[in-house]
RNA sequence: GGAGAAGUACCCAAGUAGGCUGAAGGGGCUCCCCUGCUAAGGGAGUAGACGGUGUAAACCGUGCGAGGGUUCGAAUCCCUCCUUCUCCGCCA
């Protein structure tokens, strides 16, 4: 959510802003007029209501001497009455406004490119070498069916399609995966383990940005409001909603593993095939509560640590730089990283980084104190994946796919894989 | 899931015949005094937050778990919800 008064002062330049992400602003034009209505209502009742406040210790004066307090009574019934009015004219207003303002997406930061669509994106760095096969790689699919390690069909029949059975050696894999990456982040990069709940409230989903744009895209439990995360991003940045954080505890990085659910609305016909496009899958999120000043540093340093799981695994991968068109409603600024599969012949995302500056902190009321009464700013949120574990486990069986169709476990999993070094057709 | 109790400021806690209580008292914290250390003692301060008006000082509004209602006026009365605790049931 962008700040009142900023929008107010800035509008006009804003408006550009927000039209080099392609959005339609038929809303956004409602701004100014909503917002003055919004101040003029709030004149008008708060002056009833502080005359209110004064008649009302007059009649208390009153009833104590024994005097009369009739005729002040029966004029503040009519003041009570206009009240009542005007509060629910200003409550009809301050909703409308409240839905444009949650509806609009976050301002593009200068660096990132501008453009239409990922066409435009820009790639930013390349890392590993491409592997060369004597023989046709397979898509990861292939492999895992002469692996027996997953069973998409038992999966359609017990739940529905875009659904997924990891059995044996490729159950073990997944685990050692979010272990190896759980490890990583908390023991080298200073990430606190986390552990968070798998279904959060309203609030939260919009406190992140989720909601209210994109409820078709998440799974609800209808009778309580409850919605299956999307993406750890949500539980953990949550986890300091409506709260004042202490200026020392900033940098605050956290490292979740969660299952993650989405309805993949609009995305039928695309990836039908595989882990890369599920229903439900794992990843492994990095969030941090950073100072304003530090997040775009922190961006590279967050990008950096995503980077080095592929490293550790030796998966190429390249870094792209998401442009205007292309960014996430709450981002200011995203990379993705893509990681090279071979059956693919491309780059795929196993990554997003953002810096969503104060977007979802003043969402979800997430601030901080420099000083001890000093007034509370809100903090910069950024999170990225570290990685999204099906596609880290496609990645695998692609880039170490071998000619028999086994598969070598890259060395830094092994210790996570009970010593196994390659994974044999059955 | 059933039955009870409770939610007041950083913490504990008073506050129902509705009005001079936006909130007693204590702890903690900050500052000052006293005390050569320590212990103890004395005094002062300690809602924050959000919103509106204003160049500003400041003024006004909201605010006693949340949301409604009754009333000229609600921490106090009524309704709904949430959370916590205790007991029972059920489970992992």
């Amino acid at each position: 959510m962008l700040d009142l008064k900023f929008v107010r002062e800035n509008y006009d330049e804003i408006k550009k802003k927000l039209d080099k992400r392609g959005e339609d602003l038929a809303d956004f034009e409602k701004f100014p007029s909503l917002d003055e209505k919004r101040r003029e209502l709030i004149r008008e009742t708060e002056a009833l209501k502080a005359k209110r406040n004064e008649v009302s210790q007059e009649i208390a004066r009153k009833k104590r001497n024994k005097e009369d307090a009739d005729a002040l009574i029966q004029e503040m019934r009519e003041v009570g009455e206009r009240i009542k009015d005007l509060d629910e004219r200003l409550r009809a207003v301050e909703e409308e406004l409240d839905q444009l303002m949650l509806s609009i997406p976050n301002i593009p930061h200068e660096s990132v490119p501008v453009g239409e669509s990922e066409e435009d994106n820009v790639e930013v760095r390349r890392w590993g070498d491409l592997p060369e096969f004597d023989f046709e790689p397979k898509p990861h699919w292939e492999i895992a069916a002469k692996l027996g390690i997953l069973d998409f069909e038992r999966a359609a029949k017990v739940t529905g399609s875009r659904f997924v059975f990891y059995k044996g050696l490729g159950a073990r894999l997944e685990r050692a995966l979010i272990n190896f990456m759980m490890d990583l982040h908390s023991e080298e990069h200073g990430y606190k383990e986390m552990w968070p709940p798998f279904l959060v409230n309203r609030a939260s989903m919009t406190g992140t940005g989720q909601l209210p744009k994109f409820e078709e895209d998440a799974f609800k439990i209808r009778e309580d409001d409850y919605f299956l995360v999307p993406t750890a991003e949500v539980p953990v940045t949550n986890y300091h909603r409506d709260e004042i954080l202490d200026a020392d505890d900033l940098p605050l990085a956290y490292c979740a593993y969660s299952a993650n659910f989405r309805s993949e609305a609009g995305a039928a016909g695309r990836d039908t095939r595989g882990l890369i496009r599920q229903h439900q899958f794992n990843k492994v999120e990095l969030v941090r509560f950073v100072k304003p000043e530090d997040s775009y540093d922190e961006l590279e340093k967050l990008t950096g640590h995503a980077e080095r799981v592929l490293q550790l695994l030796g998966l190429p991968y390249r870094v792209v730089s998401i442009c205007t068109g292309d960014l996430g409603f709450a981002a200011a600024k995203k990379y993705d990283l893509e990681v090279w599969l071979p059956s693919y012949h491309t780059y795929r995302e196993i990554s997003s980084c953002s810096n969503f500056e104060d977007f979802q902190a003043r969402r979800a009321g997430i601030r901080f104190r420099r000083e001890p009464n000093k007034k509370p700013e809100y903090v910069h949120t950024l999170n990225g994946s570290g990685l999204a574990v099906g596609r880290t486990f496609a990645a695998i069986l692609e880039n170490y796919q071998q000619a028999d169709g086994s598969v070598v476990i890259p060395e830094a999993l092994r210790p996570y894989m009970r010593g196994i070094e390659r994974i044999e057709p059955k």
